[in-house]
DNA sequence: TAGATTGTTAATCGATTAACAATC
DNA sequence: TAGATTGTTAATCGATTAACAATC
């Protein structure tokens, strides 16, 4: 995982956000009859602006797109993925193996992100030496040993929010570079410690925002 | 969940993206100890600029804050809070009760946003009939009925990719407004209908690129 | 009062969109 | 060639930040 930042340098924060919906789009269409694409058909099947596609896929392919015929899908896909960095590889656990847990444990695509999710850890003693999806679940006195001997750069936190910041302080301890926090609470970490929230809470209430325009506009 | 667009015409998304980690802030102070607090304080822990702080709390805060003291913190949250719509409830279902699903169905925090999941679907005969929180299971094939009877709003996708499309259509065709989509798909769906995607893949990709930036610096 | 903090107006910055030349 | 599409340069738009007056 490595964006290619310096290449392009207009690697805009917004454009970072739409790559993962052009590779929806991409890897959707069926390879043996669509061999290569516009960016002003993605645009329109995406309801976005036509320059805005261009500038995205231009910053992200490597040997650019041709007049009249468009983009090859196969390079494309390829092109993406290298500039979303999926290509190099992170190793994570996670912590609390509750529904949601288990449910990322479990979940096969992350290989293609470039996310390996080598074990897990729980108090509950129940859970402790199971195995999900072949991801053993550890006690989590082990995490400094396990997380410095597997070389893991990524924490995964899935406890309950007032676990989330013990959490947070163990994999510090346990030497990771980066965490991906999904329970709703802000965490405090160590500068060096890069933090990303998973807050369901922001795409709830963007939904209900436009939710409440659409039913206003009903009356 | 109305969000208050006539008040403040600047309402940016940006803003609105701000808002629940203000309130994750907010909520996590003591409250007996913290009465007041200032757009200066908060800026400074969630680490953005006190002038954008200011702003957003502006365009939030029905009362305003006062010279001197600031924001009346108890004020802020129900303000907050109602500005992204948390007040009004919207009825929800869950399509898909595997370990995700059951995750989100068993989440109590929804109902402090404004979200009642009142039901799940499966096609799955061992969990048609079974309750996760209280909440049953029925077959697709009630979905049209249910929907209406309980006045669903929003349908929230969390069957597996290939099978996100289909429940997608029979949202639709069961009257809901809106879906919160978290299969790793572009949903096609009826301009009317509102798709709003949970995609982890986005926030993968902008920790994966913070991360690879730390690691070439540490070399 | 003095000064911390608010809220607003103006300046800057970044991202989007429009216009257009280059190219296969 | 003609024309669809790319990629770039310039104009616009929106969001952030700086400067400052108002206020408790």
């Amino acid at each position: 995982m490595a964006v290619r930042l310096e290449k392009n340098p207009a690697v805009s924060k917004q454009a970072l956000r739409r790559m993962p919906a052009y590779l929806l789009y991409l890897e959707a269409l069926n390879p043996t009859t669509v061999v290569s694409i516009s960016a002003t058909t993605i645009a329109n099947e995406l309801g976005l602006n036509e320059v805005q596609v261009r500038k995205d896929l231009a910053a992200a392919s490597l040997s650019g797109g041709r007049p009249r015929t468009g983009f090859k899908v196969k390079e494309l896909i390829r092109d993406i993925k290298s500039y979303l960095g999926y290509d190099d590889v992170y190793n994570a656990v996670i912590i609390g193996t509750g529904k949601l847990g288990q449910a990322l444990l479990s979940y096969q695509g992350f290989a293609e992100y470039g996310l390996d999710i080598v074990a897990a850890f729980d108090t509950n003693p129940e859970l402790i030496g199971q195995q999900f999806n072949r991801k053993p679940v550890y006690p989590p006195e082990k995490m400094p040993e396990i997380c410095r001997s597997l070389k893991i750069q990524i924490g995964i936190i899935t406890v309950p929010a007032e676990y989330a910041q013990d959490a947070c302080d163990h994999l510090t301890e346990s030497g990771i570079q980066a965490i991906w926090n999904f329970a709703p609470v802000l965490l405090t970490a160590p500068p060096e410690i890069i933090v990303q929230n998973e807050n369901m809470a922001i795409s709830l209430a963007i939904l209900s925002q436009h939710l409440s325009v659409k039913l206003k506009k009903q009356h």
